[in-house]
DNA sequence: AGCTCGACCTGCACGC
DNA sequence: TGCGTGCAGGTCGAGC
């Protein structure tokens, strides 16, 4: 469940119950996800407050009472869920959990922190393309995985101008530029798909053609506009549920109901007088699906 | 350096 | 029923 307005939905999740919080004890079912844990994880976090929880880009950051900064990512299907009814072992107030061990019978539940109020945060990734790390503060400036991110969408640097500079010169389409998280941070397929469709851009066309030596054009404003619009009207609705839950406390996001092209493959074209039919092609490995009629 | 593509995993929906 | 295929919200790194 992972583009930018789901893993907000998470970390706001995790913060009402974590932010305060201290750990009690950690414990690993695997010694990896996508990487190894780092050496001492469970035991570093140990005893330690969860002081603030934030997002960058999809990940999510824990500021930690020693000092230490937990880096957390959902991969593909990474999913966070509370059980507050502690370890009586009752079946809990996550009503969509099966289990009634409060989630860690999950064969995918690959960690589980608890904490000293007796609250369990378990987290499930059955593909395992989530990841975890765990570091001083003080890396953080020149964290992997981190310091090359582009800007934040939601923030105030995205713009028309912003986009003409940063796609000026780029020669990949335009679908695969909006995926560089190196660009603009926190777009996925599924959102990619959506500011392109609203925009009236067709995800062929090459990035650069919407720019122009002069600064922003018309097509650059209007795609900021659309990426700022998509994804916070998404995070509004808790982001989107395609095939499980996705908050933490097990309520759905319902943002996927206004969808207009992603999974829409064959459907009209949703735009008054548009006589076309959602396409899907292939781009990057991922599909992308867009009205050739009106996406030019 | 910029860009494309395969690899990493499991589960599910589909057609035969 | 069972099996093979293709697809899924991401991203890292090899290779051109």
């Amino acid at each position: 469940m992972p583009e930018l307005p789901e893993v907000e939905t998470v970390a706001r999740g995790l913060a009402r119950v974590m932010e305060g919080a201290r750990i009690a004890h950690v414990q690993l079912n695997r010694p990896d996800l996508r990487f190894p844990f780092p050496a001492g994880f469970a035991e570093r976090l140990a005893g330690q407050r969860f002081e603030a929880l934030g997002r960058r880009a999809k990940y999510i950051l824990a500021h930690m009472s020693d000092g230490d900064i937990l880096l957390m990512h959902l991969g593909m299907s990474g999913r966070f869920t509370i059980h507050e009814d502690g370890a009586e072992g009752r079946p809990g107030a996550f009503h969509h959990d099966v289990n009634t061990d409060g989630g860690t019978n999950d064969p995918h539940a690959h960690v589980v922190f608890t904490l000293e109020n007796g609250v369990r945060v378990v987290y499930c990734d059955p593909r395992r393309f989530g990841m975890m790390d765990l570091f001083a503060r003080s890396e953080l400036p020149d964290h992997k995985l981190l310091k090359d991110l582009g800007i934040e969408p939601l923030g105030n640097e995205l713009s028309g101008a912003f986009l003409n500079q940063a796609l000026r010169t780029k020669q990949t389409p335009l679908k695969a530029a909006l995926l560089d998280q190196r660009i603009v941070a926190g777009i996925g397929n599924i959102y990619a798909c959506e500011a392109l469709f609203r925009s009236g851009l067709s995800p062929r066309r090459l990035a650069r053609t919407i720019t122009s030596a002069g600064g922003a054009t018309a097509r650059s404003e209007h795609l900021a506009q659309t990426i700022r619009d998509v994804l916070s009207e998404a995070v509004a609705a808790g982001g989107s549920t395609l095939r499980d839950y996705v908050q933490t406390d097990g309520e759905l996001g319902y943002f996927q109901h206004r969808f207009q092209v992603y999974d829409r493959e064959g459907d009209p074209c949703v735009r008054p007088r548009c006589s076309g039919t959602v396409g899907r092609i292939v781009q990057s490995g991922r599909s992308t699906f867009f009205c050739p009629v009106c996406q030019r």
